[in-house]
DNA sequence: TAAATATATCGTCATATGGCGATATGTAGC
DNA sequence: GCTACATATCGCCATATGACGATATATTTA
């Protein structure tokens, strides 16, 4: 079941699609993590964090080993914070274009 | 209704996550087209191809404007090449290493 | 105004996703 | 071997997504 270069694109972009996911790398940032310590660190059950960090690490965007009883997960490539740098200044950009349009609103309501 | 950084960029990468809108995107390089030149280039109902447009409309990746009874739809910020570029040297690099995975595995049946 | 064209929207379906609690698995220590 | 701890997996539910055909809307042309 090979997958296309646009397929990989589209699920790497999907792993990093949500919220959650998306904190959990910013929290793995460079730092290897057990569980034990990201569970904690995020107001969802044990499970939902483990799936989370299952697709994370099928989109090969992490890496995990095992040290006795505890998993250690680190990001694999530290490009996607690159990626992750680039995805921000959309947002902002996002942001404040929203913002702008709010206050023309507002303008033209006073 | 405000949205948080995060979740936009969940947003952002969420309206790229698909093989479909990524190719749209790749389409709309730099160019601007209107939807009936989008819709014959892939091999998806009309309807389909509709709603990817009004996605990626919505997480603020594509403008439109309308010119007689056509649509015509443009990258709204060229960031997402750079994006889609950083993904890329990911991807590459996911297959590369699954590539590299399957070689040790043959070597070690032969 | 009727017909043709371009696009968006609706209704429906199948499947994917994210969430949870409960349970299974594996390791360490007693 | 039993217990505790760390993590993964299972089963379930609610909602989101991607697909389609059919229909609605808007604009141009006849």
């Amino acid at each position: 079941m090979s997958r296309s270069v646009t397929d990989w694109r589209a699920k790497i972009l999907g792993a990093l699609s949500d919220p959650t996911r998306l904190e959990i790398v910013e929290f793995l940032d460079k730092e290897e993590r057990c569980v034990c310590e990201i569970v904690p660190t995020f107001e969802r059950a044990q499970s939902t964090i483990s799936k989370h960090l299952n697709l994370l690490f099928e989109a090969g965007i992490v890496e995990r080993r095992t040290e006795g009883k505890r998993t250690l997960y680190r990001v694999r490539n530290p490009r996607v914070f690159d990626l992750l740098r680039e995805v921000d200044a959309m947002a902002l950009d996002q942001i404040s274009e929203l913002k702008k349009a709010e206050e023309m609103l507002e303008a033209s309501i006073r």
